[in-house]
DNA sequence: GCAATTATGCATCATATGATGGAAACAAAT
DNA sequence: ATTTGTTTCCATCATATGATGCATAATTGC
């Protein structure tokens, strides 16, 4: 019994899958509200009925969305996990930080998308999303910072919290900050990417944090 | 001639004060299109039509509170520079952590509106705000990131929008951080800005930054 | 007190929006 | 070819939403 995102992935060139790419895109430029079903239906080009007939109510819809990119960051951060596994502090964060940059700018609606579902509420009955922060402690765990499940302090938490704030928000925000900075694209992401190596690794790189601190 | 928001500000008992507060509190909360000029007035307890007396179209009336955000931002970030002039870096940065994380977390509309309006459309054609971006520069420059208006190259800007992006986050997030945390509001302000510290110090230091870079 | 100005609420409109019924087009199976 | 099941669109509905006209109430200036 697959359900219509299993069915969605299953055939990239269906009609839900399309409307799904489509529904990406536009929740995560417009947000939940600013999003009509007939945007959608137009970006596809398809008539609305057509799109509920797919996925039932606008809510669904939605919900498959968060689901389908929730998965792709669980498989995004296990790929890191892989690579990352017993290298060095510096070598773990700097794979973290080119691999999911990569990712987050490749797919620029993921980041957007958990930004805003993370930062504001929805109407009527406020769609809620824990799922992301469920995998948080395991990044923690992952990244070295905590030795097991029962061992991630709050402290631990803030601190992966920290490093995935710093790339989804160069993420979600490049056209705003891109502008900013006058650069294109390309020189933007180079620029993410250094300036997050710049001020993750001296800080994660542990003892000489911490001797940084008590001489200070 | 005063506008409609220095009349708001001259009397804050006034209707267009209390409507103003309202529509900051929710537009901060569902974004741009998740609230209507209904639920302001609801909120307020006036009718549909007495909101637009005062204000207008929900345009104005949002962009009214995006510029009164803006000003208080401004505001902070003075007061910021006031006190941070000539201390050390790690002074510099903990007093600029401190004070815009008391402020963002006494306003938690404020980060929420900023982070949401940078990283969202709004339709049918956009409502722009490059006014907070603007200001960049003078706190890189404030930071002792950069030695003029000239100076200012997009590294410096990205590093500035790094330590902001990191307060923002933190702010704009706390409901969904604290409950992952599982710690209650002064706990998770207090995490917060020793996160903040931790990641933010040991790279800004900067020649100490620089030697793990050239020694690593 | 009275006139002029300002503020408020009721009723109402036009459009936007989510959603559905049902007919027609299309595809698959026999 | 006919049947069966699936997909698509047109027409339509009910409600939500932004907005306004207008009568009434409150406030201000004299």
């Amino acid at each position: 019994m697959p359900t219509p995102l299993e069915k969605a992935r299953k055939n990239p060139d269906s009609m839900k899958a399309k409307i799904l790419l489509s529904a990406r895109h536009l929740f995560g430029e417009y947000g939940y509200h600013g999003v009509t079903t007939r945007m959608i239906a137009s970006e596809v080009g398809i008539d609305i009925s057509t799109l509920h007939y797919h996925w039932g109510d606008k809510e669904s819809l939605y919900d498959a969305v968060v689901t389908d990119i929730h998965d792709e960051i669980i498989g995004v951060l296990k790929d890191v996990e892989k690579v990352a596994h017993g290298k060095s502090m510096t070598t773990r964060l700097n794979i973290a930080i080119d691999t999911v940059c990569d990712f987050l700018f490749a797919k620029p609606e993921v980041p957007k998308l958990v930004v805003v579902s993370a930062f504001t509420k929805t109407r009527p009955h406020g769609i809620k999303d824990d799922r992301l922060s469920q995998h948080v402690p395991n990044i923690a765990i992952a990244m070295g910072l905590a030795p097991d499940k029962k061992g991630v302090s709050p402290r631990d938490l803030a601190r992966v919290l920290a490093i995935a704030n710093a790339m989804y928000s160069f993420a979600s925000g490049e056209s705003s900050f891109k502008q900013l900075l006058k650069v294109e694209h390309k020189e933007y992401v180079s620029i993410v990417k250094d300036t997050l190596k710049f001020i993750l690794t001296p800080a994660f790189t542990q003892e000489t944090a911490q001797n940084l601190a008590v001489r200070s």
